[in-house]
DNA sequence: CACGGCAAAAGCATTC
DNA sequence: GAATGCTTTTGCCGTG
């Protein structure tokens, strides 16, 4: 018997446990992006603008990220403090931290 | 009392309804696409090639039948581009022209 | 004569002229991009720290459009500030503003 | 006369001049991908399918031999999944394994 | 209903 | 080889 069949087999099985497993998360992806649709559509229906939504949700999201991305930009910038805090760009950095 | 901040009320209780829900649908998109990341890792980790999964995947997706004919006109483009790629599959759909 | 060949043959060479005319402008991309590379390899061997430069340039791309999403934002949000002024979602979106 | 004030300027001066000339080259480089924008919409004005054509432009980078190389294993994979596409191409990669 | 613009996602390269 | 960020691609929505 050839053990290169029974290692292509195998590697075949997992190969497709693999592919299946992905597949079906992203069914459930797939799944969940049409409830998101279907919610927009029912805010539509109860007369939202749905630009407004999908702004406050967006607006929300950045407020959440924008603590850690603002500490490092601070970290970055307090790297460079004494090199540029006596020039105009330093200056403008500084203002903004 | 003044109606319209009732109505303005009730409007906004809906509204907060409608991000809640949402932003709770995309962090379940999140987690599953993180348990496809991780997935992806593993079967990396078995020696597979994540990329040609993903395209294998992809080519599932697009189902037999569609990817036949991309395959087709892209043999065609190629042709006619000089990339002769002498396939039967590149010959017919130049016929097809 | 036929026909269809001629105009096999035209449509070859248009597609030819507009793969080698794009192709041409990737390769001017791809020279900037390697200036870009070059550039900050420079500035390394300068002694900069280039993720600090790195971050400056970006902060000051976004700084650029800030102006223009905050407009936006603020167009969006007075259409909604009759619903939601009386809110408490409405009034944390006012103090963004 | 403080020596460091001085450093710190000329630094920053040769900060600024990396960072201007990092944004000058990003924005030809922008103006570039315009032109291509532009260019693929006449393709499209002309008949074409757009995403064919990128597609083509993306297999002329690679290059004909590690496309080849590349279609065998995606031939390998889909044939570990069932999906016996019976080419010669596949079965000769399939021998490889 | 096709088109173009815009925002999210994927793929890719580069960095450490 | 992991992880970040940049480029490209894809899907979506409003518009003509």
């Amino acid at each position: 018997m050839d053990a290169t069949v029974n290692t292509g087999v195998v590697a075949a099985e997992r190969l497709q446990s693999f592919v299946e497993r992905y597949e079906k998360l992203q069914e459930e992806k797939d799944a969940l992006s049409a409830d998101q649709k279907e919610l927009m559509a029912e805010a539509k229906g109860a007369g939202f603008d749905t630009k407004v939504i999908k702004t406050v949700i967006r607006d929300r999201k950045l407020g959440t990220g924008e603590c850690a991305e603002r500490d490092a930009l601070i970290e970055v910038y307090k790297h460079a403090l004494g090199m540029f805090v006596d020039t105009p760009l330093g200056q403008s950095a500084l203002r903004r931290l």
